[in-house]
DNA sequence: CATAATGTTGTCAC
DNA sequence: CGTGACAACATTAT
């Protein structure tokens, strides 16, 4: 499942390998991942170049020459492998994007991965509306105690909300609470002013090492290399011991999804503080 | 064979 | 409108 460096990087490399390339190859195996149907997305994208790829959140955006976007989410368990030319695609791939010099780029995932085109002005409903990203110019100290003071549900329920920030997913966020000593229920509004400060300095800084190790070790980047990041301190399981103060970690239901956390550093105190 | 896990939208209640 | 609870979607590993 990447998450924000993760694409981020991906983007990258992709802006360096794609850019002013011809689409002349389009397949996918499941209508379903696409906002149209495979003849009329092939009608849109033939012939046309891509100019660069970018991304928001943990979408990959690339911007074709006459203005139209092709946007892609991995959704959960997803790789893109570029194949150079002669290179074969591996096999179960779901989309196939080929380039009039031979070289491709397939994506495969599970599920609730999405290959989207819009037109020149359109607007994209899940793309558009996203928050702000950390690791931009955007994600400033101040923007980010606004969002927290602006909200009353639970701390992590806020940081998966893509809509307020966008790019921390369920694999992340463990992390980043347990560097903050945070507990993923507690509530925005009983955070204080120098917990606010650490949690934006855990983020920016743990998302920005990451994505300078080109992402996690359980991802493949488009060359289906592993990223640098293995998450040392932070890979535990239920169970296991803290690494920091060596309690046991505990997995909770938070909302839809779990959390594991470590109830020594991580105690649970909505009222106080 | 049942279940958990995963991201996002959508719907419904408060 | 903000919030929370929950179903739905497909697929794979346990």
């Amino acid at each position: 499942m990447p998450e924000l460096p993760e694409i981020k990087s991906m983007a990258l490399q992709l802006n360096s390998e794609i850019a002013g390339k011809e689409i002349s190859r389009l397949y996918c195996s499941n209508e379903k991942c696409l906002n149209m149907s495979l003849a009329d997305m092939q009608d849109h994208l033939y012939s046309r170049s891509i100019t660069s790829v970018s991304s928001r959140g943990k979408w990959m955006s690339a911007d074709l020459s006459d203005g139209a976007r092709l946007l892609i989410s991995l959704g959960m368990g997803g790789y893109l492998i570029f194949h150079g030319k002669g290179e074969d695609p591996r096999p179960g791939h779901r989309i196939l994007l080929g380039f009039s010099d031979g070289t491709s780029v397939s994506v495969s995932f599970w599920w609730f991965g999405y290959f989207h085109c819009t037109g020149p002005g359109q607007t994209h409903p899940m793309v558009d509306s996203l928050g702000l990203e950390p690791l931009t110019e955007q994600f400033t100290l101040q923007a980010f105690k606004k969002l927290i003071r602006n909200s009353r549900s639970e701390i992590k329920l806020l940081l998966l909300n893509q809509k307020k920030i966008c790019g921390i997913g369920n694999f992340y966020i463990q992390d980043l609470l347990w560097l903050a000593k945070i507990h993923p229920k507690e509530n925005c509004s009983g955070l204080s002013e120098a917990r606010i400060e650490e949690l934006y300095t855990v983020i920016t800084g743990y998302l920005g090492h990451a994505f300078g190790l080109r992402g996690a070790s359980y991802e493949l980047d488009i060359y289906g290399n592993p990223g640098g990041y293995g998450s040392p301190e932070c890979g535990y399981r239920e169970g296991e011991p803290c690494p920091r103060c060596g309690e046991k970690i505990i997995k909770i239901k938070t909302g839809s999804t779990s959390s594991f956390l470590c109830p020594g550093c991580q105690p649970f105190n909505n009222t106080s503080n």
